[in-house]
DNA sequence: CGTGCGGTTGAAGAGTCTCAACTCGAGTGG
DNA sequence: CCACTCGAGTTGAGACTCTTCAACCGCACG
């Protein structure tokens, strides 16, 4: 719907989308080859190619044949649904090393947009199917990211149901501001910093409300001090506790292991 | 909240609890042992054992340590999580041969109780874990699952995000009665018929609403003629195709393979 | 300098929730 | 056998949250 093409966009280029090998992917060791050995990589660099995208552009089509599977290297894709009467949800934020794509499915169920310039590493998808039966480190760690997945999906889905349109706000700056504190091990007690990856509108369909309400509630969170914005994009959150408590999160963000 | 322990349900206890074989389980061709081969059968047969659980019986509470996994063999339980202040939001639905438990953690995520009397195949952790790393037919058909669960949990975002409470209602409904269909396979253009699962609150709190207003849509979609009620829990969909209209779902339900 | 897009803000309206009263059926006890 | 209780479900009235429609701002780009 809203095709963003400023050159800004395309001078950063994250990563030479050529020839990367495995060993020195930047996502080596969080995406579906995390597990794998290096004789298992050389399989991989067989069927494996490149594909960079701007931001904006559809990387699927829900419906679409798909013909290959792949791992977000760089950059940031949405997943999401629509009714033919074009209301759309969010189903999912993709991010480095996040899995694309079903193996033992021939259609894909979803749109996936890159939100900014992107690069995918995608598997070509019969070969890649036939190495799930025979290289049990690709199954077991697939595995383990579609249940975190899902995970996911499920705390979202309390989002959805249950929270109030600030809260829905609060959850997620909380989400993003947590992963983006994970992605830099920052020192973690200063007060956090980040740009918003997501336009109000993004926001609104990934929290099941209008744009209006999203840009009033991130309006009443600055005026009370929650966060603080330079600009639309630049947040900065001076209390994590008090961010979580106006989310309606228990505390300390229950550790599983 | 609401504990039912009336003697009627006590009285169908719907499976031998004891000794079932399983070569001769009902859920075998369907569960995460779908695709185990005789010899892989005996290894679970021997960290395998049954629990029983009566409607209304917590099957596990939210971060409890759990040193089992499992299938429900048969009934009904609802996984949910419930904030500080009491609000629930159920994030699935266990219907029989749908797995129970994350392999690799230790505490468990969300609450589970049963509605209807329940069964329950469980096995020991540890050593399922470990028969994960060596027996790839359970990883491969659990990642199946899993995959599945992850769409049913997409999908229902959407429903909890952008469906109105008419269409949520009606969404439910059409859930519920095609897996009856496929659980019955009834001759197929007959009306559909079945019982409700679960109660108003229930489905309130899987469809992110009061009860009351999935009452008022009830009513409502009776008046009009889209379902027909007999006492509170017995439905009849006399035209499929008007019901999915009102969920606001494309026609034939998007079947992808 | 106009045009387009992301974003903000206001006013009015619709949809859902809250609170409350009531019905119905099943189980309980005198 | 009947009155009683209790839980599930229904229905109404009013309150409140969020949406809808609309005007407007400011910045980037051509």
């Amino acid at each position: 719907m809203t095709q963003i093409k400023s050159k800004k966009f395309m001078l950063l280029d994250p990563v030479q989308t050529d020839h990367i090998h495995c060993e020195s992917c930047p996502i080596r060791h969080r995406a579906v080859c995390a597990r794998c050995e290096a004789d298992e990589l050389e399989l991989l660099e067989e069927i494996k190619y490149y594909r960079s995208f701007e931001a904006g552009q559809h990387i699927i089509w829900s419906g679409d044949k798909m013909d290959f599977v792949g791992s977000v290297v760089s950059g940031i894709a949405t997943l999401s649904q629509t009714m033919e009467d074009g209301r759309t949800q969010m189903v999912g934020l993709l991010l480095p090393s996040d899995f694309v794509g079903r193996p033992g499915r021939s259609g894909a169920a979803y749109d996936v947009v890159a939100t900014t310039d992107l690069v995918m590493c995608c598997f070509r998808k019969k070969p890649f199917e036939k190495m799930m039966e025979t290289t049990p480190h690709i199954a077991q760690r697939l595995l383990q990211m579609t249940l975190d997945e899902l995970d996911a999906a499920r705390e979202w889905m309390l989002v959805l149901g249950r929270k109030t349109a600030r809260e829905k706000i609060a959850s997620l700056l909380a989400i993003i501001a947590r992963r983006d504190a994970s992605l830099h091990l920052n020192a973690k007690n200063g007060p956090l910093v980040f740009d918003l990856p997501l336009t109000r509108e993004a926001m609104a369909d990934y929290l099941g409300l209008t744009l209006e309400t999203v840009s009033r509630q991130i309006s009443a969170l600055k005026r009370d001090g929650v966060i603080v914005l330079e600009g639309k994009r630049h947040v900065t959150i001076p209390d994590m506790e008090r961010l979580l408590e106006e989310a309606g999160d228990d505390s300390d963000g229950g550790m599983l292991d």
